[in-house]
DNA sequence: TCCCTATGATTTACGACGCT
DNA sequence: CAGCGTCGTAAATCATAGGG
């Protein structure tokens, strides 16, 4: 009854993390300009319609799905900002 | 061009390392979990008082510790042991 | 001081699920 | 159903902390 009271020596933890993402899309850091675009677009609003989403994308050469996706990690960076920003003004 | 450029913006990657005491709460946790290294919301909060380091700390914590561990677990294997051990003699007492 | 690695934070890109 | 929203995450990258 010594067989495994040592506390999991999993074989292979790895493999039971799902998440194996496989056909995704390489991150590629985006330049400067497009950057600083996109936080020029995104003070102007938040949410974009369909219509500026082509504009933006064409002028900076994305695609319409890159742009989109920035949009929402943005509103999601934006949210965490405010928070933290939140939490050390009261406590 | 490149050098200058987000040095205010992104002041806030000024960093510390965490405590000593902290990342051994957090590798403790790491490891008694290593079939599903992925706390709830509530253990992220525990774990942040514990350590007194913010929730989002704690999320970027196992972020970067579980890639790092899976692409490259032999670096990782004394401390796994380390932490196995640490975890047997705890639960004895 | 120089150089290199460790480490915490941020940036792209999705999957899963929600709502309309 | 199409389509965009949030949430949590993977993976890559960034920038500095630490240490020899």
């Amino acid at each position: 009854k010594h067989k495994d009271d040592k506390p999991e020596l999993d074989p292979n933890p790895v493999a039971n993390w799902i998440h194996a993402r496989s056909t995704r899309k390489k991150r590629c850091p985006y330049t400067k300009y497009q950057t600083l675009e996109l936080e020029k677009e995104f003070l102007f609003n938040m949410y974009l319609t369909r219509d500026r989403r082509y504009e933006v994308a064409r002028v900076l050469n994305l695609t319409e799905r890159q742009v989109k996706i920035w949009f929402q990690n943005r509103r999601m960076k934006m949210k965490k900002m405010n928070k933290e920003k939140g939490e050390s003004k009261e406590q | 061009v490149m050098i200058l450029r987000s040095r205010f913006l992104d002041a806030r990657r000024k960093r510390r390392n965490f405590s000593k005491q902290a990342t051994e709460v957090l590798n403790e946790y790491f490891y008694s979990h290593l079939s599903n290294p992925y706390p709830s919301e509530e253990a992220k909060e525990e774990l942040a008082k514990q350590c007194g380091i913010t929730v989002s700390q704690v999320s970027n914590w196992f972020g970067n510790k579980r890639i790092r561990y899976k692409k490259n677990i032999g670096k990782f294997q004394e401390e796994a042991n380390l932490y196995a051990m640490k975890t047997a003699l705890g639960a004895r007492q």
